[in-house]
RNA sequence: GAGCCAUUAGCUCAGUCGGUAGAGCACCUGACUUUUAAUCAGGGUGUCGCAGGUUCGAUUCCUGCAUGGCUCACCA
């Protein structure tokens, strides 16, 4: 393609390709069995000194010597120092360097040895051409930098840039940890539909698209919560899901419209369990992938061990704002509280809105050290159990890690007549034209009528524990490929 | 959606108080059989994000646009 707008670096490439062509090698070669890696050969050394080994990777240095060759082989766990010989190689072979370029992909064979300087080299007897690389790749020691580039070109960000590989790396690790302990907690993985009738679950604008054959809306989930409920129906009493959640929301170092969410339910549960199972999964994550559960995060450090501090809602808006709203019985008292802390309220606000502002206004991005925090009003949880010693609040909690939620907990909400008014409500915002408000879910009521055993569910947003465990700041930082506008 | 900032070589960046641009790495030519940011000698390879405007002249100043970043708004 494009071939006007190829530049020098690129022609000369093109032209090596067409020379290796033309010498009986194949530029784009084929299947090489390698009876190791780099950091094998490396980690084995004293076992491996002058044995043979074989290798295949990319060119990530070249060193010429005249009669003698010193390049860099990069592969899928690291890089090793790999030696040419003209003596050793012959002259076809030795003088076919010329045509190999920093990003090709060779394959080598030869013994292990140790150079004058101490390095750990494989000599090469024996080696193959595998793939020509028609690009240069980005410079080695600033590596690439430039984060539209790093994002939109995700692949050159990875060989160049070794913390992002291995960034990418412990977040397999962490949701593989997620996989394995829940397993091994008796919970079963289940694949719930990722486009719905009705987008429930969460209160979040979601995605539409369209099916032609059926002549419907569709809506990307929001969560995977209402079908995994229906799965408690029917007896599946422990489940979880892991999988995209798509919202159709802002974006921020914080929000992708695209992430990876684990929901987990369990019947005959309530939200203490899963506070359990909360602080238990984390750990188990930090614990396993990063070999220890006191990590640092952009300069905070914090221990994950269990068991996280238990924090009441209503307590924490009191010790932040110094507003008690044990003492506020009504609407109007909590919107006079409001009015004298600055608050700017919409519409007719209730206690437990105003409460609920409060704690995201003032408290959330406080809450550094993991900790939990406990009843949420009924107003802003549609889905959770009401208290019974309190029937503003409800039995459900969030965990935050770093001021930023990290988990979602409640005591699932099982009486049907509850849940419909819980929805009518909602509807009733939705035609106030509140866009996030939850949908009227006929078919989750019906499954409820069926009875749904008392339950406990949790949803942990994957991508922000992942963040934390990598300290990474950014959401970007933690998914390959992030949403952007196309250019 | 709003404000601020950025966009110059393949990459990382400098620069021009307005006279079409430079460094390191990479790349090209040559020397070199234990180098490793190899070294030595030589060579700038560019639509200065895009489109207009001001000007004798714009990469530079102005306006608009695009993309990205940060902050805010939004956001269980």
């Amino acid at each position: 393609m494009e071939q006007d707008r190829l530049n020098e670096l690129m022609k000369a490439r093109r032209q090596k390709m067409v020379q290796l062509k033309e010498k009986g090698v194949e530029p784009f070669g084929s299947k090489y069995v390698c009876s190791h890696y780099s950091a094998e050969v490396i980690g084995q050394f004293d076992a491996l000194e002058n044995k043979e080994v074989s290798l295949a990777g990319r060119l990530t240095g070249i060193r010429t010597h005249g009669k003698a060759t010193f390049a860099d082989l990069q592969d899928y766990k690291g890089k090793i120092q790999i030696y040419f010989r003209l003596d050793q190689l012959g002259e076809e072979k030795y003088n076919l360097i010329d045509l190999f370029d920093i990003g090709d992909f060779i394959a080598v064979k030869g013994p292990v040895f140790k150079t004058r300087k101490g390095e750990i080299t494989v000599a090469v007897h024996d080696y193959r051409f595998l793939t020509k690389a028609l690009r240069p790749l980005p410079e080695k020691w600033h590596g690439l930098k430039d984060v539209e580039l790093r994002y939109r070109q995700r692949y050159l960000d990875l060989i160049v840039n070794e913390e992002v590989r291995q960034t990418f790396i412990n977040r397999s690790k962490i949701i593989q940890t997620m996989r394995d302990v829940l397993n091994e907690w008796g919970f079963l993985e289940m694949e719930t539909p990722i486009m719905q009738t009705i987008a429930g679950g969460a209160l979040a604008r979601p995605f539409i698209t369209y099916h032609n054959a059926l002549d419907m809306k569709l809506y990307l989930r929001i969560a995977t919560e209402l079908h995994l409920k229906r799965l408690l129906v029917g007896g599946l009493d422990k489940v979880y899901e892991i999988g995209r959640i798509f919202r159709n929301e802002g974006i921020s170092p914080f929000h992708n419209p695209e992430f990876t969410s684990v929901e987990i339910y369990q019947s005959y549960a309530d939200y203490e369990d899963m506070m359990s199972i909360t602080e238990n999964l984390i750990y188990e994550c930090a614990r396993r992938v990063l070999g220890k559960s006191e990590i640092s995060y952009q300069g905070e450090t914090f221990d994950l061990t269990p068991p996280w501090p238990r924090e009441t809602m209503i307590n924490v808006v009191h010790k932040y704002c110094g507003v008690d709203f044990a003492k506020i019985s009504d609407d109007a008292g909590a919107r006079e509280a409001a009015r004298e802390a600055g608050l700017e309220l919409e519409g007719e606000s209730t206690w437990g809105e105003i409460l609920n502002l409060f704690f995201e206004t003032y408290c959330e991005e406080q809450l550094c050290q993991p900790v939990f925090i406990l009843g949420y009003p009924i107003d802003v949880s549609p889905l959770s159990k009401r208290m019974d010693s309190d029937p503003r609040l409800t039995y459900r909690f969030e965990g935050f890690i770093a001021g930023k939620e990290v988990a979602n907990a409640f005591t699932e909400l099982n009486d049907p007549i509850d849940q419909r008014e819980r929805f009518e409500r909602q509807l009733a915002r939705r035609q106030a034209g509140d866009e996030e408000a939850h949908m009227m879910d006929e078919d989750f009521l019906t499954a409820l009528e069926y009875g749904m055993p008392p339950a406990g569910g949790l949803g942990i947003g994957i991508d922000r524990v992942v963040m934390i465990l990598t300290d990474s700041p950014s959401i970007r930082d933690v998914i390959l490929f992030p949403t952007l506008k196309p250019r």
